[in-house]
This record gives C-alpha cells, structure tokens and sequence, in this order.
DNA sequence: CTCTAAACGAGACGGTACGTCCAGTCTTCGG
DNA sequence: CCGAAGACTGGACGTACCGTCTCGTTTAGAG
C-alpha cells in the first residue's frame, strides 16, 4: 500500500528552465479558462503542469505573480499604436485593440488580478504596472499625431482628456458586468473623446460643444 | 483529557439581535481597519465579537454580505445632492462628498469588495450596487440643474458624458494608488466635465469673468 | 473538476470525543501492522480514520505523542505481578509476560518510540515512562517475596541485581535483531539472575557460582 | 526572472576523493554537534560541505550509512583491550573507555544511528556491527585471561554473563538519560559482573581482603 | 411566574490549500 | 569525460480558515 518511491510514470526527460515554465503557464491558463482566477490553485496548477510546487516557488512568489507571468506570457506584442489617419479611426482601433484582449483568459487574468491589487496593496503596484499606462501613453501618441495634422489645437492635450477615454472603458469592464459593444465604444469615442480634443465627431454632427 | 465544559469565564450577559448584529459590525470595522480586508477572517471577527461562528453564518452567507452590511450600517445618509448655484461647484461638491467617504475603513471596505466581485462574479451582482448607480444618478440631477439654470445646453447632456467624471474619480483611485487631492479633482472638472456640457471652466474664481 | 464542497460521502453522524479518538488509534495500530512505525504519517492516519488532520493535531502534538497513545489504548493492564511460588518461576513468567507483550503492533510501537527518544531528547523523557520501571518494579516485589519465602538473601537485592535481567532481555530485543526465545530466556534467569540473588537453578545444577 | 544558471560562487579548487570525505565528515559531525542527529539532513550536510547532494549520494545510499562513516571516521583505535592485572580492573576500564567514547558527538552519533535501526530495521544489520560485539568479545578476552589467572571457574563464563555487564552499561545510557557516573559502574562491576564470574568483590581496594 | 423554543457561545469536525522542507533522481556544464 | 552543482518530482509537514455540526446555556416571550 505504500507507494513504491520509485513507481515513476514520466518517460519524457524532466523539463527544466524555459520548457518548464512554458508548461506552468499553459497549465495556468487552463485553469483559468476552466475555473476563473479565484478557483485557481498553486497545488492544482503543480498538478496539472506535472510539475511540483517548490518548483512554483522557486519561480514565483504567489499567485499573482504566477498568473501575472502566465499572462504577460500571451500579451501579444503586436500592440502597435493604431494609425488610421484620423483621430477617430485611432481612438475607435485602440479601444476595440483593448476589448479585444481583454475578452477570454488574458482578460479573465487581468480582473482577478485587479481584484487581488484591491485587497493587497502590497502587491499593487507591481500589478498596476501590468496593463496600465500603456492605453493613455498611446491615447497621447494618438492625440499628438492628431494634433500634428492640424485635426485639433495643441492646447486642449491635457492629462485628465487623455485619461477619459481609458477610464470610460475601465469602468464599463469592471462595474457594469455587460459586455462592451462596439457601440459602446462610439459611443465614448463621438460623445466624450472627440469633443474633449475638439474635433467634430462625424457620427452625430449635431452633438458639438463648440454650440 | 476533555475541559470541563462549564469553566466560563463571561460574566457580561449573552447579547441577541440587533445588539449582538452592532457589536459584529464593530468587530469587522476594526479588524478591516487593523488588518485590511485581505486579512479578514470570519474567524477573527467572531473571535473579537466574541460570538460565535455559527451566528455569524446564521446572518450571512460569508464574508462578503457579512462586510457589505457592516459597510452600509456606517454608510452616511447625509449624502444630499449638493446645491451650490453653479454645475462647477456641484460637481466639486459631489466629487469631494465622494472622496471623502472613501477615506477610511469605508473606503477600505469599498475596495476590498470590489476586489471580490471581481473576482467571484456571481457576488459582483448584489456587490455592485452598494456604491455604484449612485454617482452617476447624482451627475444627472446636478447637471439637470444646470440645464435648467440655462447653464449649459440639454443636447449635451449624454450618458458617457455623465460617466466622465465618475469615471476619472475611480481611475484614479483604482489603479493610481495615489491620494486623491484636490488639484485632481478640479482638473477633473475643469478640464473634463465642464467642457463636456459646454460650460467655460473657470478655474480661480477670482479671475471670473464675470468681471 | 473542482469537487463539490457539499458531496459528502458519510452518512453517519460526526463522531467527536471519544468516538473520534478511538477510530484515530485503530488507524494508528492499522498503519504500523501494514507499514512499520516508519512509514506512519500523520497524513496517512488522517484519511484511513477519516479525520481531518487538524482534529489530530488539536489532541496531539506530533506522531510520537499519537502513537504513544494508540499503545497505551491497547496496553493489557492484566500485567498482574506473577506469583508462582518460586523465585525462578515468576521472572520466567515476568519475562514471558513481557515477551508476549512485545509481540506485534506494541512491540513495534514501542520500538519505534524507543528510536525516535534515542533521536529527539526532549521527547524521550515522556516516551521513556511508557514501558519502563515496570519491569524492575515487578522483579523488586517478585525477588521481595523470594526474600520472604527464605529463598534468598536479603544483603543480595540491590537495584543493579534487579536491572540485570530486564536489562539483558532488551540488550536482546534491541540489539539482535533475533526473536526472543524460552530457551533465552531459561539461560538468562538460570546463568543471571538466579545465581545474582544465590538460588540455585533447576535445570542447571552444575552452574552454580557457588564453586 | 529566471535566475542565471552559471552564477557559481566557488574560487577554491574542486576537492575530489579523499578530500571532500573529509570535508563531507567534518560537516556530519559538526551538524551533530550544533544540532543533534535527528536535526541532521543530506541538504544542510551537503551545504555545509560546500558539496552537492549527488556528490553525498554517490558514496552512500543515505543518512545512516553516511553518519556511520562520519563515526568511524573519529572512532578512536586505540580501544585495546585492557589488562590491569584483576578483573575488576580489567572490567572497570573496559566500561570506562567505553563511557568515554559515548561522551560528545561519537556518542550522540551512536545513539542516533541505534533509533534509525529501532525503526529501519533493513538498515539495523549494518548498523548493528557498529558499537555492538565489541564490549562482549572484549569482556571475553577479559574473562579469559581471568580463568587463566585461577581468578574464577570456567565453568561460569556462559555468553549471558558475559553480557550482562554490557546490558546493564546499555540500558543505563539508553533508558535511563541520565549521565553515567563512576559510581555505576563500579556497582554493576561489585554487584553484577564479579559475582557472577565467583569473584569476591573489592570495592575497596584499601580494604582488601589481602590484609 | 413558569415553561419552552429559539438564539447563542464555544469550539470540534471534515476539508482544502497554504508555503516549507527534505529525499532521492536527473540534467547540465565546468575543469 | 568524470563529477560537482543544483534543478527537478514527490510528498509530508504543521497551520489557517472554511462552512457545518453538536453541545449546553441563556434569554425572551407565551401561557
């Protein structure tokens, strides 16, 4: 009855450094995919990679730093700042760019995260750096071009304009629970982005500030 | 090997009810405020109530409903629309009202559920109304006013636009970490909210140009 | 794949107390009859008693402490001082007595203890009462009735008399690794012990130390 | 975030054979000395040898066999056989080198590997060689040159008076955890082991029956 | 005022996961 | 190309909470 330590069943030579990690992420990811983030486990991610937990230790600290891993692991990298000639047409492709990715395991990883940055500030600021800043450094990419050709005065960038797009997106994710329709994101685009920079939405022409 | 079963030590009487429901709220106020929301534990509360467990699942299903009323029961009700005269001052009212509830064990409390819900999506649901809908609904009446003082214009007053400046308000208190001060809050307003309904900013009163 | 918290297999009540206790030492003696003192694990004795770990930990303090206690639940407590009417008779039946009594699971209870005291000296003070004393206690009365039937000398009993023949059986027991036969024992009583406290043996007339 | 793998500390040149050994035993004893045998552990040897664990396992199969060869590493070879002239005296030095012996980390170590044995008993053979025999093929030669003296029969030299001597020595140091003084042995000398072998104690050398 | 039923405190209970430690094996790379 | 270094799997450790439960005791309210 007592398990013979040397009953092994591997026949794959044992994985070591990258082909091991690689491993752990996947495994992370399923488990994600399969249970969310609040029912994912050190033991069961050790489990399903057939990887043991000190070797989750050694790597990572926690959790969170695991699955932080995990999903910089898929972070595409084509996130390459959109250009469509016109302020509009960018702002519009880096939103649904973000919805894009937030929708399935990434997206399900970067809440839970979120979440766990919430209870634990200490672990926050890493966390914070995960997924932030990045949309309202391009937003300002985006805006200077706009600027650049004249689309809108220089004197209207400021960080708070920068900043009310992101938060609109961010807090349609994270409070209303209802998917993000590509409506909504004209929506913030035509009533909120556009006349912030003073650009005339083409949409709802009507719906100018400058009455 | 058994403790004798009598050997109490209690001489202050059995409390019930509503009392017995204020010393738990109590309990969990000053375990989030010592520890945070992380680190608190159904064990510890009832421990520091000095009640029991089984009274605490009796009254709630677990931790989350168990915060959320020791969160409303300190919850002030003095949450007036604020009525200044003008759409600058409300919203800075509002804003500031706002803030000001969020500094503390309430605010601790906020977050922590947030976190929760974010992570456990069907307790999001009952969570999400404790602070949310509120904001926005207060935007409405306060930018109405404006509407109605001839302030600003009716066709501007949208949705998203309502969203801006709660939105920008929790932005911030999410992902920056950092204090909420009140150059922050007047950028916000000026450099947002305002220009969204057509309002000129005017920040320093003293230079108004009503002149 | 994430087991239901609520699929619980047992139908029968929560055993607790003494109920719990008992069904713990029989998988304690069930363990160490299958796999040796060894191989018992705090883990294992948890599931095969269907306990929880904590439920053994709150009763005891380590593995030695348990085991100790699941031996002593089986200890005879007939070890009723012999009376045969000799001196030779009664340390035979003494030592058969104890023989028996290190026959099996108690036996390899106890030795097992006995290494983990020779390992771990803050244990072994508790570990060291178990099995000891007694045996030198019962030969101190069985060679006081001696005195009393006039079979032996009273200037003869001195404490290193009545340790040598509980001292031999375990040197023999510890040390050989071989079963402990009668015909041991008959030498050990007849070439030792006997001749210590000048009776002469039966079977052996020609050893006398009496030259 | 994977650490480098190259990142060796090491400068002094690579042991091999004989002096790793002995770096490796050093290290053994040194844990037993700080922390006892049951605290000691191939990782904290290995570390503190500065070696690796496989560099441990390829010269023996565990921690016993390694700690036996640690032991015999320090035993002293200068255990001859004593020769005073008298089997008291014989005796009493035989019991007293062996004392010696057993005081520090050779005793400790020697303890330590007899509650391993109590335990494994696959590993106890081995084990067993280790202290055992000796003392009885000792007080063999010491008996013998006894008879050859006329200092007492042959015909009492039986292999259970033999070892009666060391029985008792064994249980005292085993049973007992108290130190063994030279007044012990000097009783299990005069009351055991003389009487046994028909030689008239002498506790008192001065008051000798010489007179 | 007495009696009963509910609420209560206390905390044991079966579970699950934690993060650590060590045994023994296997891979890599330096001398 | 041997062997030192150390990463690897596996598994037990002892702890902390979870949510449920049993046990007496206390309290409030009905009779």
């Amino acid at each position: 009855m007592t398990p013979a330590p040397g009953a092994d069943h591997r026949k794959q030579p044992r994985r070591r450094g990258a082909a091991l990690n690689s491993a752990i992420f996947e495994a992370v990811r399923a488990e994600i995919a399969e249970s969310g983030y609040a029912a994912l486990t050190m033991e069961r991610v050790a489990e399903r990679a057939r990887a043991s937990k000190a070797s989750l230790y050694r790597r990572w600290p926690g959790r969170a730093a695991l699955v932080l891993d995990a999903a910089y692991d898929v972070m595409p990298n084509d996130s390459s700042v959109p250009d469509t000639g016109s302020l509009r047409g960018d702002v519009l492709a880096l939103m649904r760019q973000i919805v894009r990715l937030l929708d399935g395991v990434l997206g399900e990883a970067m809440l839970g995260l979120l979440g766990e940055s919430l209870q634990n500030p200490e672990a926050a600021a890493q966390i914070r750096e995960f997924g932030r800043g990045n949309m309202v450094r391009t937003m300002r990419e985006i805006v200077g071009r706009a600027v650049a050709r004249g689309e809108c005065d220089a004197s209207l960038v400021t960080e708070r304009r920068l900043e009310a797009g992101p938060a609109l997106l961010r807090h349609r994710v994270l409070f209303s629970g209802l998917p993000v329709g590509d409506d909504y994101l004209q929506e913030v685009v035509d009533d909120v982005v556009l006349p912030l920079f003073g650009v005339r939405p083409a949409r709802r022409p009507e719906t100018s500030p400058e009455g």
